[in-house]
DNA sequence: CGATTTTGACCTGCGC
DNA sequence: GCGCAGGTCAAAATCG
């Protein structure tokens, strides 16, 4: 699967993108779910994908995105229409290159700066913090009562924290297996606390555990993401 | 009593 | 260099 393949590459140094994942299963849950359609890097926004470049609305996910406030009003605006952008990649020649589904097809497309939106000066930014290697993230938004949803992995709290300009608390999650370094981070929406923001950190070593008969759904997730 | 959560302190990265 | 904000640690409290 695509979304698997990208996955593999550990050195997020090397690329930012967008990938295939759908995660109809949480809305076989009732839960409906959205993915956050922005490009991020090293915890800095840099720019909104384009409409005419944006995801599906079930059909997307963000690497290494960061649930940034400022966006926030942008993120549910640019989600529907347009083909659908798969992957990104910084080539030698300095331009990028994305991969596309258009009906069905897989295309490779040449980006410029200007279509991608991302200026000139946050190319730098990008540039300076290339070197640092960071654990691939992804995030997307869940309209739900329970803030931590379950994923069929085990998890233990480890800290909360009150993030400026929010009403409510950050969570921070660990996998509990050993040798397991995933993170998740869980906190609401401001603007919509019916919202809730899941971000995971990092890939499984482990299966999902099984504790108890998990749902049917839970386990095609599990397939899906790792 | 072990596992998990809570919560204040501490650490770190980033912007100015 | 400093201050701020986010992320993590770890001791204490709570839970099952």
């Amino acid at each position: 699967m695509f979304s698997q393949s990208l996955f593999e590459d550990q050195d997020m140094s090397s690329q930012l993108g967008f990938f295939s994942f759908p995660p109809n299963n949480y809305n076989n849950m009732g839960i409906s779910t959205t993915i956050l359609p922005f490009i991020g890097y090293n915890q800095t926004t840099l720019k909104m994908i384009p409409p005419s470049f944006a995801p599906s609305s079930h059909h997307s996910l963000n690497i290494d995105s960061t649930p940034d406030p400022r966006h926030k009003e942008d993120l549910t605006t640019s989600l529907f229409g347009g083909p659908h952008l798969l992957s990104l990649q910084k080539s030698t020649t300095n331009t990028w290159v994305g991969e596309v589904n258009e009906s069905i097809n897989i295309k490779r497309r040449e980006f410029d700066h200007d279509h991608l939106g991302v200026s000139s000066i946050k190319m730098k930014k990008i540039k300076s913090s290339r070197r640092k290697v960071r654990e691939p993230r992804f995030c997307f938004k869940t309209m739900s009562d329970v803030d931590v949803l379950d994923d069929g992995y085990k998890w233990r709290k480890y800290g909360q924290k009150v993030v400026k300009n929010t009403q409510h608390p950050r969570s921070y999650y660990r996998c509990t297996q050993d040798n397991c370094r995933v993170k998740k981070r869980v906190e609401r929406l401001a603007e919509d606390p019916r919202m809730v923001i899941t971000t995971y950190e990092g890939r499984h070593v482990h299966s999902p555990s099984h504790d108890e008969e998990d749902s049917q759904a839970s386990s095609q997730l599990n397939n899906i993401l790792w």
